[in-house]
DNA sequence: CGGTTCCTTGAGAGAACTCAACGTCGGTGG
DNA sequence: CCACCGACGTTGAGTTCTCTCAAGGAACCG
Protein backbone atom coordinates (compact mmCIF):
# COMPACT_ATOMS: atom_id res chain seq x y z
CA UNK A 1 0.00 0.00 0.00
CA UNK A 2 1.38 3.73 -1.24
CA UNK A 3 1.65 6.01 1.49
CA UNK A 4 -1.07 8.98 1.01
CA UNK A 5 0.66 12.09 0.25
CA UNK A 6 -2.51 14.25 -0.79
CA UNK A 7 -3.73 16.71 2.26
CA UNK A 8 -5.58 14.61 5.03
CA UNK A 9 -8.54 16.34 6.27
CA UNK A 10 -6.73 16.95 9.66
CA UNK A 11 -3.80 18.79 7.68
CA UNK A 12 -4.49 22.10 9.06
CA UNK A 13 -4.99 20.64 12.48
CA UNK A 14 -1.38 19.86 12.42
CA UNK A 15 1.54 20.65 14.69
CA UNK A 16 3.92 23.43 13.55
CA UNK A 17 6.77 20.64 13.39
CA UNK A 18 4.55 18.46 11.67
CA UNK A 19 4.39 20.77 8.98
CA UNK A 20 8.19 21.00 8.35
CA UNK A 21 8.79 17.14 9.07
CA UNK A 22 11.14 15.55 6.23
CA UNK A 23 9.01 12.15 7.22
CA UNK A 24 6.12 11.27 5.27
CA UNK A 25 5.42 7.81 6.64
CA UNK A 26 4.67 8.57 10.39
CA UNK A 27 1.57 7.46 12.56
CA UNK A 28 0.23 11.21 12.77
CA UNK A 29 -0.82 10.82 9.14
CA UNK A 30 -3.50 8.00 11.14
CA UNK A 31 -4.66 10.87 13.02
CA UNK A 32 -8.37 12.25 12.78
CA UNK A 33 -8.85 15.04 15.48
CA UNK A 34 -6.26 17.32 16.58
CA UNK A 35 -6.63 15.90 20.00
CA UNK A 36 -5.54 12.64 18.06
CA UNK A 37 -2.65 15.10 16.46
CA UNK A 38 -1.15 15.83 19.57
CA UNK A 39 -1.83 13.14 21.35
CA UNK A 40 0.52 11.13 18.72
CA UNK A 41 3.16 13.55 17.71
CA UNK A 42 5.35 14.52 20.43
CA UNK A 43 8.39 15.97 19.08
CA UNK A 44 11.58 15.64 21.49
CA UNK A 45 14.53 17.81 22.02
CA UNK A 46 17.15 17.05 19.92
CA UNK A 47 19.69 13.52 20.99
CA UNK A 48 23.14 13.00 21.20
CA UNK A 49 25.16 9.77 20.14
CA UNK A 50 25.00 7.69 23.19
CA UNK A 51 24.00 10.09 25.68
CA UNK A 52 20.31 8.70 26.11
CA UNK A 53 18.73 5.83 25.92
CA UNK A 54 14.72 5.95 24.63
CA UNK A 55 13.51 2.61 25.91
CA UNK A 56 15.53 0.36 28.84
CA UNK A 57 15.34 -2.97 27.95
CA UNK A 58 13.80 -4.98 31.44
CA UNK A 59 11.41 -1.84 31.96
CA UNK A 60 8.21 -1.16 30.96
CA UNK A 61 7.81 0.61 27.08
CA UNK A 62 7.78 4.13 28.03
CA UNK A 63 6.36 5.55 24.37
CA UNK A 64 6.80 4.57 20.67
CA UNK A 65 9.01 6.90 19.00
CA UNK A 66 9.34 7.73 14.99
CA UNK A 67 12.31 8.19 13.80
CA UNK A 68 12.77 11.84 12.00
CA UNK A 69 15.98 12.59 11.56
CA UNK A 70 19.49 10.41 12.27
CA UNK A 71 19.69 7.13 13.21
CA UNK A 72 18.36 4.78 16.35
CA UNK A 73 20.16 1.33 17.85
CA UNK A 74 17.97 -1.54 19.34
CA UNK A 75 20.47 -3.70 21.29
CA UNK A 76 20.67 -5.85 24.19
CA UNK A 77 23.71 -6.81 26.42
CA UNK A 78 24.53 -10.46 27.12
CA UNK A 79 25.49 -12.03 30.19
CA UNK A 80 29.01 -11.42 29.24
CA UNK A 81 28.34 -7.80 28.79
CA UNK A 82 29.00 -8.05 25.04
CA UNK A 83 26.71 -5.47 23.31
CA UNK A 84 24.19 -6.93 20.50
CA UNK A 85 22.47 -4.70 18.20
CA UNK A 86 19.27 -6.11 17.15
CA UNK A 87 18.07 -3.22 14.71
CA UNK A 88 18.91 0.16 13.16
CA UNK A 89 16.18 2.55 12.71
CA UNK A 90 16.18 5.09 10.45
CA UNK A 91 13.86 7.97 9.52
CA UNK A 92 10.47 6.86 9.18
CA UNK A 93 11.00 3.89 11.62
CA UNK A 94 8.93 3.18 14.67
CA UNK A 95 10.79 2.38 17.65
CA UNK A 96 10.11 0.26 20.24
CA UNK A 97 7.48 -2.29 18.42
CA UNK A 98 9.13 -5.46 20.04
CA UNK A 99 8.16 -3.81 23.38
CA UNK A 100 4.54 -3.04 22.63
CA UNK A 101 2.19 -4.82 24.82
CA UNK A 102 4.57 -6.29 26.55
CA UNK A 103 5.53 -5.85 30.27
CA UNK A 104 9.20 -5.44 29.58
CA UNK A 105 11.29 -4.34 26.53
CA UNK A 106 13.52 -7.05 25.42
CA UNK A 107 16.27 -4.45 24.47
CA UNK A 108 17.13 -0.78 25.02
CA UNK A 109 17.35 1.69 21.98
CA UNK A 110 19.69 4.82 21.67
CA UNK A 111 21.09 7.34 19.09
CA UNK A 112 23.86 5.87 17.00
CA UNK A 113 24.26 9.68 16.33
CA UNK A 114 22.47 12.96 16.37
CA UNK A 115 19.18 12.39 16.43
CA UNK A 116 15.45 13.99 16.57
CA UNK A 117 12.65 11.64 17.37
CA UNK A 118 8.81 12.13 18.18
CA UNK A 119 7.13 10.32 21.05
CA UNK A 120 3.50 8.69 21.31
CA UNK A 121 3.28 8.12 25.43
CA UNK A 122 2.02 4.26 25.52
CA UNK A 123 -1.36 5.47 27.52
CA UNK A 124 -2.27 7.81 24.71
CA UNK A 125 -1.50 4.85 22.40
CA UNK A 126 -3.61 2.85 23.75
CA UNK A 127 -6.37 5.21 24.20
CA UNK A 128 -5.59 5.13 20.00
CA UNK A 129 -6.00 1.44 19.61
CA UNK A 130 -9.13 1.57 20.46
CA UNK A 131 -11.26 4.16 18.79
CA UNK A 132 -8.65 4.36 15.49
CA UNK A 133 -8.63 1.39 12.95
CA UNK A 134 -5.97 2.91 11.07
CA UNK A 135 -3.60 3.21 14.01
CA UNK A 136 -3.87 -0.54 14.30
CA UNK A 137 -3.54 -1.63 10.31
CA UNK A 138 -0.10 0.71 10.86
CA UNK A 139 0.81 -0.77 14.24
CA UNK A 140 0.48 -4.36 12.96
CA UNK A 141 1.95 -3.27 9.43
CA UNK A 142 5.51 -2.28 10.63
CA UNK A 143 5.71 -5.31 13.37
CA UNK A 144 4.96 -7.59 10.28
CA UNK A 145 8.42 -5.61 8.14
CA UNK A 146 10.14 -5.60 11.19
CA UNK A 147 9.08 -9.61 11.70
CA UNK A 148 10.51 -10.08 7.70
CA UNK A 149 13.39 -8.70 8.10
CA UNK A 150 14.51 -10.73 10.90
CA UNK A 151 13.55 -13.44 9.09
CA UNK A 152 15.85 -12.43 6.69
CA UNK A 153 18.83 -11.68 8.83
CA UNK A 154 18.45 -14.52 10.75
CA UNK A 155 19.12 -17.23 7.74
CA UNK A 156 22.68 -18.74 7.28
CA UNK A 157 24.20 -16.57 4.56
CA UNK A 158 27.90 -15.95 4.60
CA UNK A 159 29.60 -12.85 5.28
CA UNK A 160 29.99 -11.30 1.59
CA UNK A 161 26.54 -11.82 1.56
CA UNK A 162 25.33 -10.03 4.58
CA UNK A 163 27.57 -7.20 3.96
CA UNK A 164 25.92 -6.76 0.85
CA UNK A 165 22.82 -7.27 1.51
CA UNK A 166 23.04 -4.84 4.49
CA UNK A 167 24.77 -2.21 2.12
CA UNK A 168 21.90 -2.43 -0.20
CA UNK A 169 19.26 -1.57 2.16
CA UNK A 170 20.53 1.07 4.17
CA UNK A 171 21.23 2.79 0.69
CA UNK A 172 17.93 2.08 -0.38
CA UNK A 173 17.07 3.68 3.15
CA UNK A 174 19.40 6.41 3.28
CA UNK A 175 21.27 6.93 0.86
CA UNK A 176 21.85 9.67 -1.98
CA UNK A 177 22.77 8.81 -4.79
CA UNK A 178 25.28 6.18 -5.13
CA UNK A 179 26.70 7.55 -1.80
CA UNK A 180 26.30 6.07 1.69
CA UNK A 181 27.22 7.87 4.46
CA UNK A 182 27.41 5.10 7.56
CA UNK A 183 26.37 6.91 10.69
CA UNK A 184 27.44 3.22 12.46
CA UNK A 185 30.59 2.15 13.55
CA UNK A 186 32.05 -1.16 11.81
CA UNK A 187 31.71 -2.91 15.29
CA UNK A 188 27.69 -1.73 15.28
CA UNK A 189 27.89 -3.17 11.66
CA UNK A 190 29.16 -6.09 12.85
CA UNK A 191 27.22 -7.15 16.27
CA UNK A 192 24.35 -6.50 13.72
CA UNK A 193 24.99 -8.94 10.85
CA UNK A 194 26.51 -11.19 13.71
CA UNK A 195 30.21 -10.99 12.33
CA UNK A 196 33.51 -10.20 13.84
CA UNK A 197 34.44 -6.73 13.42
CA UNK A 198 37.64 -7.67 11.46
CA UNK A 199 35.68 -9.70 9.04
CA UNK A 200 33.09 -6.49 8.42
CA UNK A 201 36.09 -4.85 7.04
CA UNK A 202 37.81 -7.70 5.10
CA UNK A 203 34.76 -8.10 3.44
CA UNK A 204 34.41 -4.35 2.48
CA UNK A 205 37.99 -4.31 1.43
CA UNK A 206 37.57 -7.75 -0.60
CA UNK A 207 34.53 -5.35 -2.53
CA UNK A 208 36.85 -2.81 -2.78
CA UNK A 209 39.64 -4.33 -4.70
CA UNK A 210 36.96 -6.29 -7.01
CA UNK A 211 35.65 -2.36 -7.91
CA UNK A 212 32.33 -2.97 -6.27
CA UNK A 213 32.59 0.19 -4.39
CA UNK A 214 35.21 2.59 -2.45
CA UNK A 215 35.27 2.73 1.09
CA UNK A 216 36.52 5.95 3.03
CA UNK A 217 35.99 5.10 6.87
CA UNK A 218 32.04 6.07 6.83
CA UNK A 219 31.47 7.44 3.10
CA UNK A 220 30.58 4.61 1.06
CA UNK A 221 30.43 5.21 -2.75
CA UNK A 222 28.67 2.08 -4.80
CA UNK A 223 30.42 1.32 -8.26
CA UNK A 224 28.81 -1.55 -9.17
CA UNK A 225 25.18 -2.47 -7.64
CA UNK A 226 24.43 -4.95 -9.74
CA UNK A 227 27.24 -7.22 -8.65
CA UNK A 228 25.95 -6.39 -4.76
CA UNK A 229 22.36 -7.35 -5.95
CA UNK A 230 23.64 -10.83 -7.45
CA UNK A 231 25.19 -11.81 -3.81
CA UNK A 232 22.32 -10.37 -1.57
CA UNK A 233 19.43 -11.79 -3.46
CA UNK A 234 19.01 -14.99 -1.23
CA UNK A 235 18.80 -12.63 1.64
CA UNK A 236 15.94 -11.22 0.19
CA UNK A 237 15.80 -8.28 2.52
CA UNK B 1 -1.40 -11.83 31.06
CA UNK B 2 -2.23 -15.82 31.78
CA UNK B 3 -5.39 -16.98 29.79
CA UNK B 4 -8.86 -15.77 31.28
CA UNK B 5 -10.35 -19.88 32.11
CA UNK B 6 -13.43 -18.52 33.47
CA UNK B 7 -16.88 -19.13 30.93
CA UNK B 8 -17.00 -16.03 29.09
CA UNK B 9 -20.48 -14.65 28.14
CA UNK B 10 -19.88 -15.77 24.73
CA UNK B 11 -19.46 -19.54 25.61
CA UNK B 12 -23.28 -20.26 24.60
CA UNK B 13 -22.81 -19.34 21.38
CA UNK B 14 -19.56 -21.32 20.50
CA UNK B 15 -19.67 -23.82 17.83
CA UNK B 16 -19.98 -27.72 18.79
CA UNK B 17 -16.24 -28.18 17.99
CA UNK B 18 -14.92 -25.28 19.72
CA UNK B 19 -16.28 -26.82 22.90
CA UNK B 20 -14.73 -29.86 22.02
CA UNK B 21 -11.72 -28.04 21.45
CA UNK B 22 -8.12 -28.72 23.34
CA UNK B 23 -6.42 -25.60 22.35
CA UNK B 24 -7.10 -22.69 24.85
CA UNK B 25 -5.16 -19.73 23.13
CA UNK B 26 -7.76 -19.06 20.45
CA UNK B 27 -8.45 -16.18 18.15
CA UNK B 28 -12.21 -17.52 19.23
CA UNK B 29 -11.68 -16.42 22.57
CA UNK B 30 -11.98 -12.96 22.08
CA UNK B 31 -14.92 -13.20 19.23
CA UNK B 32 -18.09 -10.99 21.26
CA UNK B 33 -21.01 -12.10 19.21
CA UNK B 34 -22.39 -15.01 17.71
CA UNK B 35 -21.48 -14.29 14.61
CA UNK B 36 -17.97 -13.55 15.18
CA UNK B 37 -17.73 -17.14 16.69
CA UNK B 38 -18.77 -18.22 13.39
CA UNK B 39 -16.76 -15.97 11.21
CA UNK B 40 -13.56 -16.21 13.33
CA UNK B 41 -13.72 -20.62 13.99
CA UNK B 42 -13.66 -22.29 11.16
CA UNK B 43 -12.58 -25.72 11.57
CA UNK B 44 -10.47 -27.35 7.92
CA UNK B 45 -10.55 -31.16 6.96
CA UNK B 46 -7.79 -33.19 8.72
CA UNK B 47 -3.98 -32.51 7.06
CA UNK B 48 -1.98 -35.18 6.22
CA UNK B 49 2.09 -34.45 6.34
CA UNK B 50 2.95 -32.45 2.71
CA UNK B 51 0.11 -32.95 1.31
CA UNK B 52 -1.44 -29.55 1.13
CA UNK B 53 -0.76 -26.17 1.20
CA UNK B 54 -1.69 -23.62 3.78
CA UNK B 55 0.04 -20.59 2.92
CA UNK B 56 1.72 -20.56 -0.54
CA UNK B 57 4.78 -17.96 -0.74
CA UNK B 58 4.45 -15.23 -3.14
CA UNK B 59 0.29 -15.10 -3.36
CA UNK B 60 -1.85 -13.19 -1.56
CA UNK B 61 -2.33 -14.95 2.49
CA UNK B 62 -5.92 -16.56 1.93
CA UNK B 63 -6.46 -17.24 5.80
CA UNK B 64 -5.09 -16.53 9.18
CA UNK B 65 -4.93 -20.15 10.63
CA UNK B 66 -4.96 -21.30 14.81
CA UNK B 67 -3.17 -25.00 15.14
CA UNK B 68 -5.49 -27.08 16.50
CA UNK B 69 -3.81 -30.29 17.16
CA UNK B 70 -0.28 -31.61 14.83
CA UNK B 71 2.79 -29.06 13.47
CA UNK B 72 2.78 -26.52 10.82
CA UNK B 73 6.01 -25.48 9.04
CA UNK B 74 7.02 -22.12 7.38
CA UNK B 75 9.37 -22.28 5.13
CA UNK B 76 11.01 -20.88 1.84
CA UNK B 77 12.82 -22.10 -1.24
CA UNK B 78 15.58 -20.44 -2.07
CA UNK B 79 17.43 -20.36 -6.03
CA UNK B 80 18.97 -23.30 -5.76
CA UNK B 81 16.40 -25.09 -4.76
CA UNK B 82 16.75 -25.61 -0.97
CA UNK B 83 13.88 -25.50 1.90
CA UNK B 84 14.39 -23.31 4.20
CA UNK B 85 12.23 -23.69 7.93
CA UNK B 86 11.29 -20.12 8.95
CA UNK B 87 9.03 -21.49 12.14
CA UNK B 88 6.84 -23.97 13.73
CA UNK B 89 3.26 -24.06 14.51
CA UNK B 90 2.05 -26.18 17.81
CA UNK B 91 -1.19 -26.21 18.89
CA UNK B 92 -2.67 -22.72 19.69
CA UNK B 93 0.08 -20.79 17.29
CA UNK B 94 -1.13 -18.59 14.98
CA UNK B 95 -0.04 -19.55 11.20
CA UNK B 96 0.34 -16.85 8.39
CA UNK B 97 0.89 -13.73 10.58
CA UNK B 98 3.92 -12.98 8.57
CA UNK B 99 1.91 -11.91 5.72
CA UNK B 100 -0.91 -10.10 7.35
CA UNK B 101 -1.29 -6.78 5.64
CA UNK B 102 1.62 -7.85 2.94
CA UNK B 103 0.62 -8.11 -1.17
CA UNK B 104 2.55 -11.80 -0.79
CA UNK B 105 3.18 -14.09 1.53
CA UNK B 106 7.07 -14.43 2.53
CA UNK B 107 7.04 -17.83 3.36
CA UNK B 108 4.67 -20.94 2.52
CA UNK B 109 3.23 -23.44 5.13
CA UNK B 110 2.47 -27.01 4.92
CA UNK B 111 1.87 -29.73 7.63
CA UNK B 112 4.95 -31.75 9.11
CA UNK B 113 2.48 -34.10 10.78
CA UNK B 114 -1.11 -35.01 10.82
CA UNK B 115 -2.33 -32.21 11.70
CA UNK B 116 -5.78 -29.98 12.26
CA UNK B 117 -5.91 -26.41 11.91
CA UNK B 118 -9.14 -23.67 12.28
CA UNK B 119 -9.40 -21.11 9.26
CA UNK B 120 -10.29 -17.26 9.54
CA UNK B 121 -10.58 -15.56 6.18
CA UNK B 122 -8.74 -12.52 6.05
CA UNK B 123 -11.79 -10.28 4.75
CA UNK B 124 -13.50 -11.66 8.38
CA UNK B 125 -10.06 -10.66 9.89
CA UNK B 126 -10.34 -7.50 8.83
CA UNK B 127 -13.89 -6.78 9.86
CA UNK B 128 -13.12 -8.01 13.10
CA UNK B 129 -10.26 -5.64 13.62
CA UNK B 130 -12.60 -2.81 12.77
CA UNK B 131 -15.10 -3.40 15.13
CA UNK B 132 -12.77 -5.86 17.55
CA UNK B 133 -10.23 -3.85 19.40
CA UNK B 134 -9.47 -7.59 21.58
CA UNK B 135 -8.19 -9.38 18.10
CA UNK B 136 -6.07 -6.18 17.42
CA UNK B 137 -4.41 -6.54 20.40
CA UNK B 138 -4.65 -10.73 20.47
CA UNK B 139 -2.92 -9.95 16.70
CA UNK B 140 -0.48 -7.55 17.32
CA UNK B 141 0.43 -9.25 20.64
CA UNK B 142 1.30 -12.89 18.94
CA UNK B 143 3.09 -11.02 16.22
CA UNK B 144 5.49 -9.23 18.46
CA UNK B 145 6.18 -12.94 19.94
CA UNK B 146 7.07 -14.29 16.40
CA UNK B 147 9.48 -11.17 16.45
CA UNK B 148 11.48 -11.70 19.68
CA UNK B 149 11.23 -15.48 18.68
CA UNK B 150 12.93 -14.65 15.66
CA UNK B 151 15.12 -12.13 17.18
CA UNK B 152 16.65 -14.44 19.69
CA UNK B 153 17.12 -17.21 17.07
CA UNK B 154 18.80 -14.87 14.77
CA UNK B 155 21.56 -14.70 17.48
CA UNK B 156 25.41 -15.62 17.14
CA UNK B 157 24.99 -19.27 18.87
CA UNK B 158 26.96 -22.27 18.89
CA UNK B 159 25.14 -24.87 17.93
CA UNK B 160 25.20 -26.91 20.75
CA UNK B 161 23.45 -23.95 22.39
CA UNK B 162 20.80 -23.94 19.43
CA UNK B 163 20.29 -27.33 19.82
CA UNK B 164 19.66 -26.97 23.60
CA UNK B 165 16.89 -23.72 23.04
CA UNK B 166 15.07 -25.54 20.66
CA UNK B 167 14.65 -28.81 22.79
CA UNK B 168 13.67 -26.95 25.63
CA UNK B 169 11.16 -24.90 23.53
CA UNK B 170 9.53 -27.49 21.93
CA UNK B 171 9.44 -29.67 25.60
CA UNK B 172 7.26 -26.60 26.55
CA UNK B 173 4.95 -26.34 24.10
CA UNK B 174 4.25 -29.81 23.64
CA UNK B 175 5.98 -32.20 25.74
CA UNK B 176 4.83 -34.48 27.97
CA UNK B 177 6.62 -35.14 31.45
CA UNK B 178 10.44 -35.38 30.10
CA UNK B 179 9.39 -36.88 26.90
CA UNK B 180 9.24 -34.90 23.81
CA UNK B 181 7.41 -36.52 20.71
CA UNK B 182 9.37 -34.56 17.42
CA UNK B 183 6.80 -34.28 14.69
CA UNK B 184 9.68 -33.09 12.45
CA UNK B 185 13.30 -34.62 10.60
CA UNK B 186 16.72 -33.98 11.85
CA UNK B 187 16.79 -32.02 8.49
CA UNK B 188 14.24 -29.44 9.45
CA UNK B 189 15.47 -29.08 12.84
CA UNK B 190 18.76 -27.98 11.00
CA UNK B 191 17.14 -26.09 8.40
CA UNK B 192 15.32 -24.50 11.20
CA UNK B 193 18.46 -23.27 13.43
CA UNK B 194 20.93 -22.73 10.49
CA UNK B 195 22.62 -26.20 11.05
CA UNK B 196 23.91 -29.25 8.72
CA UNK B 197 21.77 -32.11 8.99
CA UNK B 198 24.94 -33.64 10.91
CA UNK B 199 25.50 -31.09 13.06
CA UNK B 200 22.01 -32.03 14.87
CA UNK B 201 22.66 -35.52 14.63
CA UNK B 202 26.03 -35.22 16.52
CA UNK B 203 24.70 -32.47 19.15
CA UNK B 204 22.35 -34.92 20.03
CA UNK B 205 24.89 -37.75 20.28
CA UNK B 206 26.91 -35.47 22.24
CA UNK B 207 24.50 -34.83 24.88
CA UNK B 208 23.58 -38.31 24.86
CA UNK B 209 26.62 -39.11 26.10
CA UNK B 210 27.21 -36.94 28.62
CA UNK B 211 23.76 -38.38 30.08
CA UNK B 212 21.37 -35.66 29.52
CA UNK B 213 18.98 -37.26 27.74
CA UNK B 214 17.96 -40.29 25.54
CA UNK B 215 17.23 -40.17 21.87
CA UNK B 216 15.51 -42.73 19.92
CA UNK B 217 14.65 -41.21 16.58
CA UNK B 218 11.97 -38.76 16.90
CA UNK B 219 11.23 -39.29 20.59
CA UNK B 220 13.77 -37.63 22.91
CA UNK B 221 13.73 -37.94 27.04
CA UNK B 222 15.09 -35.52 28.93
CA UNK B 223 17.06 -36.53 32.17
CA UNK B 224 18.75 -33.61 32.59
CA UNK B 225 17.05 -30.13 31.86
CA UNK B 226 19.24 -28.13 34.10
CA UNK B 227 22.21 -28.58 32.10
CA UNK B 228 20.25 -27.48 28.75
CA UNK B 229 19.35 -24.80 30.48
CA UNK B 230 22.39 -23.23 31.14
CA UNK B 231 23.85 -23.87 27.64
CA UNK B 232 20.67 -22.23 26.39
CA UNK B 233 20.13 -19.26 28.37
CA UNK B 234 21.98 -16.91 26.76
CA UNK B 235 19.60 -17.55 23.53
CA UNK B 236 16.32 -16.54 25.81
CA UNK B 237 14.18 -18.03 23.53
C1' DC C 1 49.10 16.95 22.32
C1' DG C 2 48.26 12.28 25.08
C1' DG C 3 44.59 8.99 25.38
C1' DT C 4 40.95 6.51 23.50
C1' DT C 5 38.33 4.55 20.02
C1' DC C 6 38.06 3.05 15.45
C1' DC C 7 39.78 0.94 11.14
C1' DT C 8 42.69 -2.18 8.90
C1' DT C 9 45.70 -6.15 7.96
C1' DG C 10 48.12 -10.61 9.19
C1' DA C 11 48.58 -15.27 11.24
C1' DG C 12 46.80 -19.14 13.48
C1' DA C 13 42.87 -21.79 15.58
C1' DG C 14 38.49 -23.79 15.83
C1' DA C 15 33.69 -24.69 14.85
C1' DA C 16 30.69 -26.23 11.52
C1' DC C 17 30.31 -27.69 6.76
C1' DT C 18 30.84 -30.88 2.86
C1' DC C 19 31.58 -35.29 1.10
C1' DA C 20 31.19 -40.08 1.81
C1' DA C 21 29.58 -44.35 3.59
C1' DC C 22 26.42 -47.43 5.93
C1' DG C 23 22.36 -49.19 8.53
C1' DT C 24 17.39 -48.67 9.28
C1' DC C 25 12.76 -47.96 8.18
C1' DG C 26 8.52 -47.69 5.45
C1' DG C 27 6.27 -47.80 1.21
C1' DT C 28 5.68 -49.89 -3.41
C1' DG C 29 5.34 -52.96 -6.94
C1' DG C 30 6.69 -57.18 -9.20
C1' DC D 1 5.66 -62.16 0.07
C1' DC D 2 9.72 -60.01 -0.47
C1' DA D 3 13.04 -57.35 -3.12
C1' DC D 4 13.82 -52.75 -4.17
C1' DC D 5 13.93 -47.88 -3.59
C1' DG D 6 14.10 -43.56 -1.35
C1' DA D 7 14.25 -40.95 2.80
C1' DC D 8 16.10 -40.66 7.24
C1' DG D 9 19.61 -41.04 10.93
C1' DT D 10 24.30 -41.67 12.23
C1' DT D 11 29.34 -41.55 12.13
C1' DG D 12 34.03 -40.45 10.11
C1' DA D 13 37.54 -37.58 7.54
C1' DG D 14 39.03 -33.58 5.52
C1' DT D 15 38.10 -28.72 4.26
C1' DT D 16 36.67 -24.04 4.72
C1' DC D 17 34.98 -20.02 6.56
C1' DT D 18 34.96 -17.03 10.19
C1' DC D 19 36.74 -16.01 14.69
C1' DT D 20 40.40 -14.80 17.95
C1' DC D 21 44.59 -12.74 18.98
C1' DA D 22 47.95 -9.32 17.78
C1' DA D 23 49.70 -5.07 16.09
C1' DG D 24 50.04 -0.63 13.72
C1' DG D 25 48.08 3.61 11.84
C1' DA D 26 44.32 7.08 11.66
C1' DA D 27 40.81 9.90 13.58
C1' DC D 28 38.63 12.12 17.28
C1' DC D 29 38.20 14.41 21.90
C1' DG D 30 39.19 16.51 26.10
Amino acid sequence: MAFDLSPSPAATQAPAHCLACPVQRCLSRKAETAEDWHRVVGLMPPLQAGRSKLVEAGLPLPALFTVRAGCIKSYTIDARGNEHVRAFHFPGDLVGLDALGARRAPASATPVTFSQVCAVKVEDLDAGIERNPAFNRHLLQRTREALGRAMALSGEYTADQRVAAFLLDVHARIGVGDVIRLPMTRREIGSYLRLATETVCRVLTRFEKRGWLTSADKRITLHYQEALRDLAEPVGL
